[in-house]
DNA sequence: CTGTTAGCGCATTCAA
DNA sequence: TTGAATGCGCTAACAG
C-alpha cells in the first residue's frame, strides 16, 4: 500500500491529512526490476510529488538542480518506463502517425517508408505501419488503426475503400500519396504526365513507331497518368497509340506478356512499361528467347530499381523522388496535427528521365551513375 | 454540458441524486461530424450508458439486439473513433508491438517487416517501426517506443546498445531476431554456419582451392556463423582459410573488392560473398573488366534477392526464409505478453542453397525456379 | 440485460 | 520552486 491516493471513501469528503506516505518500510534496499513502476513509485521514491516528477521528465517548468537530480536517479534505479497511454490521455494526442501500403515489394515501397519514418522521427512521432494486401477487412484495419495515432497517409494504390479514407478524414488528418485526388482530402505525389511524354518522345526519338503500354492504367492512378502521358507523346506525334496491354505489375507477369511478344500475339518495335519490374521481366524472357533489346524492340520502365542499373542493357526509366515522398507525407501530417490548413492543391515532386541502353541508346557501362535527362 | 459526469463539487459527497441528463436539449438534428465523439457522446444519443456502449463495441457481455443496434447507430452518426490511449490504459496494454530494423533497403528487412506485420496483425496487434540507421540518439528512441508498445523485436544487426536490449527486457518482451543469443533474452534466427559449410563444399567440389570470404565476420553476428561455416568446410578439406575481405555490405563496396581483385591485391579462384548485393556487384564489375564468372573466378552469395535470378550466371546464393522469421517474431512477442515463458534456446529456421550459375555449376535459363540443394 | 462507479497513469491548473 | 487536486476516455467489477 505505498501509492497512497484517490482512496478516502471513509472519510468525509474534507481534505483530511493523508499521511504524506510516513517513512514506513524504507523501500527495498536497491538494485531489482519494479516491473510496475509508475510515476507515483518515482515520486515517492524522490521524495518528491508526481507533478515534479512529471516535470522533469517533460523538461517543463522550472526544478531545482538538485531536485531534479534526485528524480532522474529514482528513475533510473526504478528502470521507470512511462505508460505512453496515461500521457496520451492526458495530453490527448499519440505522437504517432499511421502509413497504409498495400505491401513491401520491392525498393518503392521501402523507400517511402524509410522517408516517411525519418521524417516522422525528426518531429517526435512514431510511425505505426499498416499493410493492407492480404487483409481481409481492411476497413476495420484503418480504423482499428485510426484508434492509435493523430493522422494518416495512405498509398493510393493501397486497396482503402475511399469511403474509410472520407469518414477519417475529419476525425484525423488524412494525406493520400500517390492517388487521385479527392475533394477534401490533402494528396501529394510525384510527376507522371510529364515524364512520360518525355519518355515516350525519346523512344520515338529513336525512329520507334510501334509503341505499346504495358500495364494497366485503371489499375492505379500514377499508372493511369503516365499512360496519359504516353498517350500524348505518341499523338503529338501524329501515332494512334494501341490499346495497352492491362497486366498488374507482379514480377510474374511479365513471362505472360514476353510470350505475346513472342507469339506475335502483340506487335511493338517499343515497349512502355507500367514499371521496372515488368520491363526487367519482359526484358529477360525476351532476351532469353534470343531477341535483341534494344535491336529488335525497345524496353523502357519506371522507378530505376536496382536492378535496372546492373542489367544489359541497362534499362531506361525515370527516377522518382520516393525517399522525399515520404518525408513530405510526414511532414504535412504533422503540420496538420499541429492546425494547419489542409491544401488544396496536390504537392507534386518533379521526376527525372534516365536513359540508359534499353531505349535503343548505346549501351553505357553498367551500375555506373546513370545519365540524366530532363 | 450535455456530458453529466464527475462533477458534484458542490453537493456533499453524498450519493445526490444526479438528475440522468434529462431530455433538455434533443441534441442536434442529424449529420454533421462531431470532432470529439466519445463514449459517453454515443452513449447519450443511444440513450443507454456507457458500460453497454463498451460492451458492444468490445462484443462482449451481452446486450440486446435491440440495444446494440441503437449503439451502433448513434456509433455511425456520430462517426465515433474511440481513444485507443484511454482503451490501452483501462486494459493495461496496448495492442502494439515494436520493431526495430536498421533500415530497409533490399529485400531483406522488407520481408521481414511483412512477415512481422501479418502475423501481429492476425494476431490483433498494430506495428510500429523504428528506424536505427541515422538516428542520433537510438536508446533514446527505443525508449520511446517501449513507452508505446507491449514488447518488442529487434535485428541483431541494428546498432541497438545491449544495455539497452537489456533494459527494456525485464520491462518489456524482447526477441532479438537474427543476432548473437544474449543472457536472458530471447532470440529467433535462420540457420547459417551449416549452409555456409554446404555452400563452400559445393563450391569446393567444383575443383576451386584458392576462396576468399567476403564480408565483415565481426559487422554481424550471422556473417560471423556464414564465415565460420566457411572456414570449418575449408579446413576440412585440408585447405588453411585466407584472412577474411572485411568490407561493409553496402552495394557500393563491390567496385572496390573488384578492383582488388582486378590489380591481383586480392587473388582468388572463389568468392564467396557475405550477401547478395556484394557477390552481384563484385561479379558485374569483374565482368566488366572482361573476367569470366565463373570460368576465372567464382562468386557466390547469400539471400537470394529478385537479382539473383536475373544476372547471368545466375547467382548460386542461400535462401532465408526471412518472412518465416518475422511471422515467429511477432509470434513470440505476442505469447510473451501473454505469459508464455521466455524459450532459453534460439529458435532457428533451416535455410536452403540455391544453386545457379556463378558457382561454376553448367548456366541455367535465368528467372526460372532455381534448383534446390540440400 | 443494463447502469453505477472506481480507477488505469499521467499532465496540468491552481495554490502555496 | 513545489504539491494537491482534477480529469483525459475507457473498461471492468459490482449491483440491480
Amino acid at each position: 500500500m505505498a501509492t497512497a491516493r484517490k482512496q478516502n471513501p471513509d472519510a468525509t469528503s474534507t481534505p483530511a491529512v493523508s499521511g504524506h506516505s510516513a517513512p514506513s518500510a524504507p523501500s527495498a534496499p536497491s538494485a531489482a526490476h519494479h516491473p510496475g513502476a509508475t510515476i507515483y513509485s518515482v515520486a515517492e521514491r524522490a521524495g518528491v510529488s508526481i507533478a515534479t516528477v512529471s516535470r522533469v521528465l517533460q523538461g517543463a517548468g522550472t526544478v531545482s538542480a538538485k531536485t531534479t537530480q534526485k528524480v532522474l536517479d529514482a528513475v533510473d534505479e526504478l528502470d521507470y518506463v512511462p505508460l505512453g497511454a496515461a500521457r496520451s490521455l492526458a495530453v490527448r494526442h499519440h505522437e504517432a502517425h499511421g502509413l497504409v501500403l498495400p505491401e513491401l515489394t520491392g525498393p518503392y515501397y521501402s523507400e517511402l517508408l524509410m522517408g516517411f519514418e525519418s521524417r516522422a522521427a525528426e518531429l517526435g512521432q512514431s510511425v505505426t505501419l499498416l499493410l493492407t494486401d492480404g487483409k481481409a477487412d481492411i476497413a476495420r484495419a484503418v480504423r482499428q488503426l485510426a484508434t492509435h495515432v493523430d493522422a494518416i497517409a495512405v498509398l493510393g494504390s493501397a486497396a482503402m475503400p475511399p469511403a474509410v479514407a472520407k469518414a477519417l478524414h475529419g476525425k484525423k488528418p488524412v494525406v493520400i500519396i500517390a492517388g487521385s485526388p479527392q475533394e477534401g482530402i490533402e494528396s501529394v505525389g510525384a510527376e507522371n504526365a510529364h515524364s512520360a511524354q518525355k519518355l515516350t518522345e525519346h523512344v520515338l526519338g529513336h525512329g520507334r513507331r510501334s509503341l505499346v503500354f504495358v500495364g494497366d492504367p485503371d489499375g492505379a492512378p500514377d499508372i493511369h497518368d503516365r499512360h496519359a502521358g504516353f498517350v500524348a507523346a505518341l499523338r503529338a506525334a501524329g501515332l494512334e497509340p494501341a490499346e495497352p496491354v492491362r497486366v498488374p505489375f507482379r514480377e510474374g507477369e511479365g513471362e505472360a506478356v514476353a510470350e505475346r511478344i513472342l507469339s506475335g500475339d502483340i506487335t511493338a518495335d517499343a515497349l512502355v512499361c507500367a514499371n521496372d519490374e515488368l520491363a526487367l521481366s519482359i526484358m529477360s524472357h525476351l532476351q532469353d528467347a534470343g531477341r535483341d533489346v534494344p535491336g529488335d524492340i525497345a524496353v523502357v520502365g519506371w522507378d530505376d530499381v536496382m536492378t535496372s542499373r546492373y542489367v544489359r542493357p541497362g534499362m531506361t526509366t525515370v527516377r522518382q523522388p520516393v525517399r522525399e515522398l515520404g518525408e513530405l507525407a510526414a511532414e504535412r501530417l504533422h503540420q496538420r496535427v499541429h492546425g494547419a490548413e489542409l491544401l488544396a492543391a496536390p504537392r507534386v515532386l518533379p521526376t527525372q528521365v534516365i536513359i540508359r541502353g534499353s531505349c535503343g541508346c548505346a549501351a553505357q557501362p553498367r551500375a555506373t551513375p546513370p545519365t540524366r535527362a530532363t
